[in-house]
DNA sequence: GCTCGAATTCGACAGACATCGATCTAGAAG
DNA sequence: CTTCTAGATCGATGTCTGTCGAATTCGAGC
């Protein structure tokens, strides 16, 4: 709903003007974009990145065997990320036997989407 | 492009069954998730999200004074985080006597939006 | 020249992060 | 019950990040 509000810089010059017209608050509070920088963080590794990729590119569930040959990157550290993301609500997970699946789920990408317009 | 690829897991069970559909290469190649997740990381953190929303919001340039205010932050700590910006082409500075004016560059935005789809 | 003020840069520090190898868990096959 | 395997977790390590206060730069006015 964006409040406006003044501030004027305590030097005066040029005489009387203003450094720039008001400015007004952001119109995302503080829990708002504490939510959408989470996502956004979660995105900012080019392997996570791309593993969101992949799974958004496959229509079903991806099992992990078949993303850990697509990185340079040991098992373990590939676990980590998609905790990562599982935790930024990216993706989600699901056990079948010895085997574990990951899906994205478009919500959280779709909130991050609509505020870049 | 898209190329496929074949891997099944070292156990064949339940027999001779795939663990899931083959899976496809990332579309975006390292390089542009690297620029991409440059972009998502200067967005992932909750201030930084909030000055590129305000920048956003204003027609025009502002001023780092009128920036200062608006955070609980440090003004030191505010430059920090408008340098950040600024080394992954979200926003650019002008200087004008005394003061500094920021503003967003939309393009580095539109090619993140974009990938999100 | 001198002083003041806006903004950046510097130095320090605590906390978070990416990565690795080793270990642990638990489902499946024999 | 034992063995094998997929995946998660643990511990360690070196790097990066957010924050602060202090110092620095640089333009403007006196």
């Amino acid at each position: 709903m964006s409040v406006e509000f003044e501030l004027t810089p305590k030097t005066k010059r040029p005489a009387g003007e203003r450094c720039c017209e008001p400015v007004v608050y952001p119109d995302v509070d503080r829990e708002r974009a504490t939510r959408l920088a989470e996502v956004a963080k979660a995105l900012g590794d080019p392997i996570r990145l791309q593993l969101v990729d992949v799974l958004r590119k496959h229509a079903g569930k991806v099992c992990v065997c078949e993303l850990v040959p697509l990185f340079d990157i040991g098992q373990p550290t590939l676990s980590h990320h998609l905790k990562k993301l599982r935790e930024a609500g990216i993706v989600d997970s699901e056990r079948q036997g010895l085997w574990a699946y990951y899906y994205v789920r478009p919500e959280a990408l779709e909130d991050l989407a609509g505020w870049l317009g």
